[in-house]
DNA sequence: TGCATTACATAAGAATCTTATGTATCTTTG
DNA sequence: CAAAGATACATAAGATTCTTATGTAATGCA
């Protein structure tokens, strides 16, 4: 089972964020392999999601890129900006206090 | 504060079908403003978010409803369908599961 | 050699929300 | 008692963000 797509919808970007604050420095193919290891394929980021919402990372000036080669192919590391780092707070806290608003919300009975 | 409307995204359908779940019947602003008053001001559901997603309800069978008037104004009330009991079900399981998944992923910590 | 995987990217279309607008009734308050 | 705010429905244009499809190309492996 994995979660319907519009759960994903919203989350996708402070994911994003949170690994880069965990590693470093991640590439996008990376970035989809270790969501898809971490939740034992139960959130699943499609190339059509990732790439532009790193490129939109990239243009507000959250995340930096550095390009790399490995043999003759491409590959496009990320790295948080200070303003980056700063944004990752912010969003993991309005998730967490999201999800615990909704956990309450989820948890009323029935009178 | 209240959280950004990108998080909504996805889990109105529950929160709605939830409220169902609990109070046997509900108009849409009633909806609304027990949303507000639940979680305190932080999730404000929209006319414009909520009765395309109570129309789509109805047209999915997962509600019936009930023109009331109260004096003169109109009143329509929504009623869970034993499918949409089975629905709501499944959606607060599931958004419950995925909340597991992105409170472990947020808290992991860096190495 | 051919298939799966790695690795990037873009674009059309779908879904779902915001913002704006419209209509109308009822209640409260200066 | 008139005006403002609250109650109550609804729709539509536009924005955002995803899916699905497509494209390119290198690498690994059976």
């Amino acid at each position: 089972m994995n979660y319907s797509s519009e759960l994903i919808k919203g989350t996708l970007k402070t994911i994003v964020l949170k690994l880069l604050a965990n590693n470093k420095r991640m590439y996008g193919y990376e970035i989809t392999q270790t969501v898809k290891e971490l939740t034992n394929d139960k959130i699943l980021i499609t190339e059509g999601a990732l790439y532009p919402t790193l490129h939109a990372l990239e243009s507000d000036g959250l995340v930096t890129t550095e390009t790399e080669f490995i043999g003759k192919r491409v590959r496009k590391y990320y790295r948080l900006s200070p303003e980056g780092k700063a944004k990752t707070k912010e969003k993991v806290n309005e998730l967490t206090d999201f999800m615990n608003t909704m956990k309450f919300l989820l948890d009323i009975k029935p009178i």
